[in-house]
DNA sequence: TCCTGAAAGTTGTCATACAGATTCTGCCGG
DNA sequence: CCGGCAGAATCTGTATGACAACTTTCAGGA
């Protein structure tokens, strides 16, 4: 049987976190050192340490050696590990959960790309749609682009916190539809489908930029139900 | 300056999420003791310990006190804690953007409830509802009804993961909306707005659902606005 | 003023020890 | 043969002390 547990790191957790979260101490800021902490604490370094450790794990601080610990930027950092860390616990059962959250998401990212995206975003799906072409068959390098055009897209919609939920999924979503697939005109479809992504978010309509990305992840999706991907 | 710095603690950690993730180490399987992960990796105790920390701040590992530590089960806590943190980092700079990404969840989960929304979930909105409308003029407890009605239609749409992330979400945008206002007919208004989504849930219509919730967080966020919540 | 270098401060790692909890093991009684 | 119970073995939590490696500070000299 395994049951709860007290830990004396707990408690200090949750203070220094509660001292974060309420603005009390400020992105950027200095955490005072382990010996200070271990005085208004009185608690060993050990514990100390630990409890650094594990807020380092959630991403509310970052530490640098011989200076101190930080309290983190309001990055997205700490919403990507959790959502990465999420996703990657996430097997067969809400697997499909995690898809559907996908294409709701990516949708909309189209929807407003091709309102916000500015000239360097092109370019770079410009590029990127180039570089598939050229790789097709190559599972690796064509994956890698892929990613790297949802991400692009997710980061034109200037919305930072899509990009950043984005982020965490999408790896493990698109190495999921790659794993058992290796058709010859598998990969000229899906090139096909981000061209016309493209075009539709370089010309500025966001309807269309919507609905294209949502037929393409449709597709993807469909492919897992094939694959036999089943919810417990 | 701060520079980056070598880790003794990160290789391992890498090395056990990649076996978390790549399933060869499955949830709820116990992880090696320190001692062995010592040897394994040729490492004190200590290093061995903060990877643990670090893995558990991640909510990738639980740890029971004379048994071992264990893989986590895909539970959404960690994904709402570390939501949670950054909502809270969040402050007015990308305000806006944590509302619409709001705004696109609930109007999909509305729609999802009118079709998935068993009869307990119904029977929680209806009740929800008539406390609202006893409690209108109570800041708190009215806050408390709103928070509940908006979770129970996530929890209605069947998929976890937007109840996991609206979880997160919810209380600081409701906060922060009802914070500086106290309208009389305000209360009837947001009351009225609930009914309808409710009536459109409860009738099976996900298009009109979806409506009148998109409706009703657009009325949120023009208040926003109007309080001269701007982004940076 | 600017540069240098020593000193102080801080985190990273190691080794050891023991407390407290759990799990395993083998003996004993039925 | 089986079940239960006590003790041993195992394992994590915490404390302490020490030293290495890095950063920051600051005083003193060119």
């Amino acid at each position: 049987m395994v049951r709860e547990m007290s830990q004396r790191s707990v408690g200090i957790i949750e203070e220094i976190e509660a001292e974060i979260l309420t603005g009390k101490l400020q992105p950027g800021e200095r955490l005072p050192s382990e010996e200070k902490l271990c005085e208004r604490f009185s608690a060993s370094r050990t514990v100390i340490r630990e409890a650094i450790q594990q807020l380092r794990g959630r991403g509310l601080l970052r530490t640098t050696k011989g200076s101190g610990s930080y309290i983190a930027d309001p990055s997205l950092d700490s919403l990507t590990t959790a959502m990465e860390a999420y996703a990657s616990l996430v097997v067969e059962a809400g697997f499909m959960e995690l898809i559907d959250f996908r294409i709701l998401i990516e949708t909309e990212c189209a929807r407003l790309a091709a309102v916000h995206a500015g000239e360097s975003v092109l370019k770079e799906l410009r590029q990127i749609v180039t570089t598939m072409e050229k790789v097709q068959g190559v599972r690796a390098k064509f994956s890698k682009a892929d990613i790297a055009f949802h991400l692009a897209i997710a980061r034109g919609s200037g919305n930072r916190i899509y990009a950043g939920v984005l982020g965490a999924v999408e790896r493990r979503c698109i190495d999921y539809a790659q794993t058992n697939r290796g058709d010859g005109d598998w990969y000229s479809g899906v090139v096909e489908a981000h061209r016309e992504i493209l075009d539709a978010i370089s010309a500025g309509l966001p309807d269309r930029a919507a609905d294209a990305m949502r037929r393409h992840l449709l597709s993807s999706k469909r492919h897992f139900v094939d694959l036999g991907v089943q919810s417990a």
